[in-house]
DNA sequence: CTGTTAGCGCCTTCAC
DNA sequence: GTGAAGGCGCTAACAG
């Protein structure tokens, strides 16, 4: 403790024992710098914090040291100290399935929402965790999110539904969101889309402004609660139009392979019965992956859309607009539910106590042409 | 530590104090776990890394304990203890430049490569850290990078080249390897694609396959290695083709924007000389976003593409096959970028000394329609 | 203004 | 088999 301090008082730092950041292969630490500087640990973390009260002339030499050396404090270390990890963690679970097209699966909705939290992040300058599991083995689900649950000070959760226990565990321990979770969530806040809405506007304008009477829904995972909202709406704006019925389903995995597969089994079915009323005017689909899925496969069968048959998506990503036909879909503002979901979490991490909220956007009908409407036209029913 | 410890051998442990996990508020440590079983952290410690040597009663007793209390290690703390954190970072410089279309930014890209980095890591289990760092003010690059790189084992850096000096330090104090970097970079891994073939390749396709003779070219950053090399190539390619002359070019940000305005100078300078060879008969783009960009405003004021003129992206992004008419392009294996440069990372964290490291791998020519070439047609020249 | 001194929670070597 | 004890690097009182 009691070193020559003088040995640097001045500029000569590079002189002593291989200060000029050449040793770096071993890390340095604060110890280092009080020493080499000749002061204590406590004044060099005073300077690191621009904290007040240091001597101009100390509060000098101590950068100099810190410049020389090469230093930057341990993060594991801090955020032992301070009890505060300055991180938050995005997960998602992948819905299972078979290991088809894991290329473009669901991740076009976390990389959207991914941008939100960023952005809601940068003020603060806080990193965000992230991490995707696929091909879940269940059991090892848990596991997985505690591991990563103790990396952060908060965690967001998407697409992807834990059994509600293990849910309640974890939010237990740390602060929780559900992006697009299901507003009935009592365990964790919850950011979600007005996905009834929207669902309803489609089908709405579908049937009042396309005359469609026939039906058929791609929809996401039932396990995926906006899987299930969307699904219900649908069904609902169904049954209120006497005369339009649902001719069909298939359960998709949010993924373009799941519209594909589910065309395939439209085109099956109509090579069975050769009744025109077996085959649908329209496809709603959950999703625009989907959506694209279902057009590609049906314009591979020589089906014209929307001549033929019209197909919608849901979410708007930024490659809807710009396929043959511009898909109509549902927008939902994704990047905005990632920064809500962000800034409801540090609120909650700046205090625990909070009580519990909810928080719904709203979605909005986006008519483009795939529905039958041409150009830049007529808007919503 | 000599707490009496019948008082849960068996089952009743949801008896003795709050142990339900209901008291959850305050996160447990393995101090509780241990008092609680009766035994000392190290025992703890043992079982919870499923290590040899404990009696299988005891373990049980704890495994009971630990599950009870809900106990789950802090992940600060293992670092600190471990010296290792278990996460790599990823990060991103975005190229500076008017905010403009912060939206759809050069992000595909990134995010290409953490779907790499993600299952490069997935054996191990480690998360990712990401931060993307926009409208830099250049000053502050390098404490950001500091700071991420004091939560991380390694770190990705991606799109984005710090001042040399910089790198060095950076990469003296931590495992750094450079996705997308210059090949000449001496102080760290890097991981490349054959940007210079694969420009040089359509370039050729142009020339040869199609007769262009006008070649304008819309580059990237400056800044950007890869941006550098594809120019270089596209550059000799031309110059070795007498008769063919680079008419112009823009430096782009790798925006779809970037590709519209390039267009918009075309225009422009079209207007002002009517003589024919003002206009470029074909728009070699640096990326498949701005080869967009291009051709949307190419289309916008009733230029064919490829009938008037060829547009040429490069990446191969996903979107690239679905627009109208499909992009050709050449495509850069991003994805695997990102999985080759996370495997030099941990093995560079594994063991520093590593020699210095330096891949490429390869480009391909994908032709689709934007060229002149039609349907599933002929390949490469 | 500056130094001393406890922790923060876990791992791990070394005894018992 | 199991326990005791010394770090890991930093922060934050609390004294001077």
């Amino acid at each position: 403790m009691g070193l020559p301090r003088s040995c640097l008082l001045q500029g000569d730092i590079t002189d002593s024992e291989r200060l000029t950041g050449r040793g770096s292969s071993s890390a340095r630490t604060l110890y280092d710098v009080a020493r080499e500087a000749g002061v204590s640990t406590a004044t060099v973390s005073r300077v690191m914090h621009g904290q007040e009260g240091v001597r101009p002339s100390t509060r000098r030499r101590v950068l100099e040291v810190i410049e020389a050396l090469g230093y930057v404090p341990d993060s594991s270390a801090q955020s032992m100290a301070r009890r505060r990890k300055e991180v938050v963690g995005l997960v998602a679970i992948e819905s299972r399935g078979p290991q088809t097209e894991i290329e473009h699966e669901g991740l076009l909705f976390i990389e959207e929402v991914l941008r939100g939290v960023e952005s809601s992040l940068s003020s603060l300058g806080w990193p965000v965790l992230i991490s995707v599991r696929r091909a879940a083995d269940d059991a090892g689900d848990y596991q997985w999110l505690q591991k990563i649950s103790a990396k952060v000070d908060g965690l967001l959760i998407a697409e992807g539904i834990e059994p509600p226990e293990d849910l309640a565990r974890l939010a237990a321990r740390i602060p929780v969101v559900l992006v697009s979770g299901s507003p009935d969530e009592r365990h964790a806040d919850v950011v979600h889309a007005d996905n009834r809405g929207g669902a309803t506007a489609v089908v709405r304008h579908l049937i009042e402004q396309h005359g469609k009477s026939r039906l058929y829904y791609v929809g996401g995972p039932h396990e995926a609660p906006d899987a299930r909202q969307r699904r219900g709406a649908v069904e609902e704006e169904i049954a209120r139009h006497p005369g339009v019925r649902l001719t069909g389903s298939f359960e998709g995995r949010f993924a373009t392979v799941s519209g594909q597969l589910a065309v395939r089994e439209i085109l099956a079915a109509r090579q069975l019965s050769d009744r025109g009323d077996a085959v649908p005017d329209a496809v709603v689909c959950a999703n625009d992956q989907m959506a694209l899925g279902a057009m590609r496969e049906l314009q591979a069968a020589g089906i014209r859309v929307p001549a033929d048959i019209a197909v919608t998506g849901f979410d708007d990503i930024y490659l809807g607009a710009l396929l043959a036909p511009p898909l109509t879909t549902v927008r939902q503002p994704m990047r905005r539910l990632g920064e809500r979901a962000c800034d409801l979490l540090l609120d909650r991490i700046a205090d625990p106590a909070l009580p519990h909220r909810v928080e719904q956007l709203p979605t909005e009908l986006v008519v483009r042409e795939s529905c039958g409407c041409h150009g830049p036209a007529a808007g919503p029913a």
